[in-house]
DNA sequence: TTCAGCCTGTCG
DNA sequence: CGACAGGCTGAA
């Protein structure tokens, strides 16, 4: 899924519903999930039962869950989803049982996360790492100021996309998003970051924000597999531009969509109006 | 700073 | 059957 929109929407949610909730139990349906991390994670996510949540952060495209004593993080990948039930019946659909990884039950309802592709991470924390942990990422795309983002472009030799591509960068845009943000802002992804004048910054900075919140207030994009903790879409998918528009006309000059990979992403751009 | 590699599913 | 998909990582 996922990229900030997405992220920012299901932070929104389970802060409504998960907020000073106290775990029951906690079931894990695939440990090798787990493996890549420490082994002593798994059994260390036992500790967490009969904590309550305290607060919800989210960073770049990272979810935090505050707990008492410990936070755990979430990392949705490409096809992570966490989704809320009211009980254990509802939802159980095949494609539901075959890809769960983790089930956390509370006073009154149960958070899970399925992962298709198994590309997310879950990652348990004491409190006091955490800062250091969020520390090897950039700025959050919504909370860098204009003035931290102009260094930032200036400093780095790199295009355009590989430098959005780069959380430690910049955290939160992923490939959707690069790319939609590049066309409306009329720069091409090839172009070098050292290379773009002030007033082109300016404007790819106020675009970068005005699509990052219409896409929240869209509640994201659902290209594929991406729902929210209710299991539903998101609609900012209908005002993707580019985004799976290769070889289809331009919404402003009519050219067909130029589609390169670059940075191993494919990226779909008008190779008129963007320069 | 690139570049497979990690996984599973879908589409042509 | 190969190509491709909202991402990250570790090694060259």
């Amino acid at each position: 899924m996922p990229e900030l929109p997405e992220v920012e929407t299901i932070k929104i949610e389970l802060e409504k519903k998960l907020k000073n909730k106290k775990l029951i139990k906690i079931e894990i349906y695939q440990p090798e999930f787990f493996k890549k991390d420490s082994k002593e994670s798994l059994s260390q996510l036992k500790n967490l039962v009969f904590q309550k949540v305290t607060e919800i952060k989210r960073k770049g495209k990272y979810l935090v869950l505050i707990l008492e004593n410990q936070a755990l993080i979430f990392h949705l990948g490409l096809t992570g989803n966490l989704i809320i039930l009211n009980d254990e019946t509802s939802n159980s659909s095949f494609y539901f049982k075959k890809h769960l990884i983790l089930k956390m039950k509370f006073e009154d309802l149960i958070l899970v996360f399925t992962d298709i592709r198994k590309f997310g991470k879950i990652k348990l924390l004491e409190k006091n790492t955490l800062e250091t942990f969020l520390s090897q990422l950039g700025k959050d795309a919504l909370e860098i100021s204009l003035d931290e983002f102009k260094k930032l472009l200036f400093s780095k030799k790199r295009s355009i996309k590989g430098f959005f591509l780069d959380q430690k960068i910049i955290s939160g845009l992923g490939n959707i998003y690069i790319d939609e943000i590049l066309f409306r802002s009329g720069i091409s992804p090839l172009r070098k970051t050292r290379d773009l004048c002030e007033k082109e910054i300016e404007k790819l900075y106020k675009i970068m924000k005005e699509v990052l919140f219409r896409a929240i207030s869209l509640r994201g994009s659902s290209v594929k597999n991406y729902v929210d903790t209710k299991g539903e879409k998101g609609r900012f998918q209908e005002e993707h531009l580019v985004y799976g528009r290769k070889g289809k006309p331009c919404f402003i000059c009519g050219n067909s969509l130029e589609y390169k990979k670059l940075f191993h992403r494919g990226t779909t751009f008008c190779s008129k109006c963007q320069s």
